[in-house]
DNA sequence: GCCCTGACCGCCA
DNA sequence: ATGGCGGCCAGGG
């Protein structure tokens, strides 16, 4: 599991609730290769329903040396949410057909989402 | 506290 | 399918 130290103000840090970051970070850290989650589900499986945004934040300030499976997680219905043209949006669809995921018109194939539940 | 800015979401024309 | 829009929720200035 990916763990990285972060203090706040009180010093002790224990749930998700003191450490959201944390928790978004593990949960994308345990989405198997080869399948999609999307940030609204990220955020839900990390005990943080409705706070799809913060997934998103979460993964745009891991630090590097976290090496997260950040190409895959997408926007809703399986949308690669980065433009079409940029860098980026590029990087993430050649990472998910290197692992098996199809990926056309910036959309990857529904049976490719997973729901994390477990 | 107010305002703006997002790696978001879902509804609707 | 597609753009628009309001709703949502953190961060940062």
């Amino acid at each position: 599991m990916a763990r990285i130290r972060v203090s706040n103000r009180r010093g002790l840090i224990r749930s998700a609730e003191e450490q959201p970051l944390q928790a978004l970070w593990d949960v994308v850290c345990n989405i198997p290769a080869g399948r999609v989650a999307t940030y609204g589900t990220v955020a839900r499986a990390a005990g943080l329903p409705g706070r799809a945004r913060q997934a998103g934040f979460a993964l745009r300030v891991a630090p590097a040396t976290l090496h997260l499976p950040w190409h895959r997680v997408v926007g809703a219905g399986g949308r690669i949410v980065f433009p079409p043209s940029s860098r980026s949006h590029r990087e993430q669809a050649r990472l998910l057909r290197a692992e098996g995921v199809k990926v056309t018109n910036g959309r990857v194939t529904r049976s490719a989402l997973t729901d994390l539940e477990l």
